[in-house]
RNA sequence: UCCACGGUAGCUCAAUGGCAGAGCAGCGGACUGUUAAUCCGUUGGUUGUAGGUUCAAGUCCUACCCGUGGAGCCA
């Protein structure tokens, strides 16, 4: 192999400090000042006060000050610094120096600055937006400050539900997005073409999780799923991300136990990791603190003894509406566990509770601060001859489950499962009054774009 | 799909049926510690579309289009 013509330089060393690796240094105790870096990155904000200038500058790790001193830089950057619109991209020399005066605690000071790409008059101002302003402008919203924050936190939430699976013996294992027909035959799928036959988009990764979970035991998807209903509330989106685990051996206790540890270790790994995020997002991270396991637990039965007294106006043997799920945590500062659900208003696949066949081992998490239901889930059937009479109950296609049928005639175990949805929990993990800043570019009943 | 509300400057919004306005952004200027900086000046309009009532319509009427929030469905 020939010698290569110049020294290798690792991708670290090749793309430079960055302002959050900056910052850190210098706003240290006893550590180092004047830290001298070459930034790159947006021009996000602008002050000037006659010959000094204070830019919001971007380098994509974070936001910092950056001062030019109109007699400490070359004139041609001080006039390029003073004028170049907002959102152009621009090189910054200069040093860091932890400084009180500035947000973050740190500054650069700038002794060189120039554009590298002009930008057109920038659309998005500090002040107030409309949410559809906002939205047919998604593509460059999310550079701002808040958008920023949100990124990170979806990205820590989506990170921590991996780490917490992968030391608990998960493999994730995902699950196709074409698929023959309607899983579970309830809401509205998405038809597509492929090639000459029909497809549906999922909404679901549950069935084939199912047959991973006969193989490595412990299983979980995550990815899109979608929903063809005209949803118009800030609690749905039409596509959304959903986190599927499934476990083999596993009855509705253990999974419970399952999504009360997953979702304590990621509000764990949140407020030690990004509580700077969400204080910028002005959440109030008291509530996050509380949320501890064991979750309070009731029966679908004892929700409806507590709803009658509650005159929410529900009836037993309904599924709980909205205004239902906001009273019955109203008084709760963590999750609120729901099980044992009328069979006739869940899933064909869900296992009765032993000695109520009328009643399922379904379970439902509703968050609190009325974030609604962020987990539905349940223990499965796996007595081969109970899932073929439900799936006749339900009138579904025998032939199009065979291949799910088979999972019970070869080695079937008890085994269950949940879908957590990742916009409800981001957006309760962040304060969020509207899903579709969860997602980066949000899927709602009349936008398809950008 | 149903219910409610809305559409006026680039943005956020005002305007008893009687001259189309403000703040911000933009543009020009002042300012060496700003925190959505401040101050002075200034450009900017087919009032969602079509029709109707009226001496006169942003305003009232009809239809349509687009959007926002909620219900149902669910994560």
């Amino acid at each position: 192999m020939p010698a290569s013509p110049t020294p290798h330089v690792s991708w670290k060393d090749r793309m430079g400090p960055t302002l959050d690796g900056l910052r850190r240094a210098v706003t240290t105790e006893d550590g180092p000042s004047g830290v001298p870096a070459r930034l790159r990155g947006w021009l996000a904000g602008r002050r000037s006060s006659g010959r000094l200038l204070f830019l919001n500058f971007r380098d994509g790790s974070g936001f910092a000050q950056v001062v030019v001193a109109k007699n400490r830089v070359p004139p041609e950057s001080f006039e390029a610094a003073r004028a170049c619109p907002l959102e152009s991209a621009v090189e910054i020399s200069g040093a860091a120096f932890a400084d009180a005066r500035a947000p973050g605690g740190m500054e650069v000071r700038a002794e060189a600055f120039a554009v590298i790409c002009a930008a057109e008059p920038y659309p998005i101002s500090p002040k107030e937006h409309g949410a559809q302003f906002l939205l047919d402008h998604r593509h460059l919203w999310l550079r701002s400050k808040r958008q920023h924050a949100l990124l990170r936190i979806r990205d820590e939430v989506l990170h921590s539900f991996r780490e917490y699976l992968r030391e608990q013996g998960f493999v994730c294992a995902d699950t196709p997005i074409f698929t023959p027909n309607a899983c579970e035959g309830t809401t509205t799928l998405f038809e597509t073409q492929y090639f000459d036959r029909r497809a549906y988009l999922a909404q679901s990764g549950q069935l084939y999780n199912e047959a991973v979970a006969l193989s490595v035991g412990r299983t979980y998807c995550l990815g899109p799923t979608f929903r063809a209903e005209k949803s118009k509330t800030r609690r749905h989106l039409i596509e959304f991300w959903m986190l599927e685990p499934e476990v083999a051996w596993a009855e509705l206790d253990d999974i419970v136990a399952l999504a009360e540890g997953l979702i304590c270790h990621t509000v764990e790994r949140l407020l030690e990791r990004r509580a700077l995020e969400l204080e910028a997002l002005g959440r109030d991270l008291a509530p996050l603190r509380r949320i501890r396991a064991p979750f309070p637990r009731i029966t679908y039965d004892e929700a409806g003894e507590i709803l009658a007294g509650k005159g929410t106006g529900f009836t037993l043997g309904d599924d709980f509406g909205a205004p239902d799920e906001t009273a019955l945590t109203e008084d709760l500062d963590r999750p609120l566990v729901i099980t044992h659900f009328p069979a006739a208003i869940k899933a064909f696949y869900m296992e009765p509770a032993p000695g109520r066949p009328d009643r399922v081992l379904g379970l439902d998490i509703i968050a609190p601060e009325g974030y609604g239901e962020i987990v539905g889930g349940s223990q499965r059937i796996h007595d081969p001859g109970l899932l073929r009479r439900r799936i006749r109950e339900h009138r579904l296609p025998e032939d199009a489950f065979s291949w799910y049928l088979d999972l019970r005639r070869f080695g079937s175990v008890p085994h269950s499962g949940f879908g957590l949805g990742i916009e409800r929990f981001v957006s309760w993990m962040a304060g969020l009054s509207h899903l579709r800043e969860a997602i980066p570019f949000p899927r709602l009943l009349y936008r398809l774009s950008p």
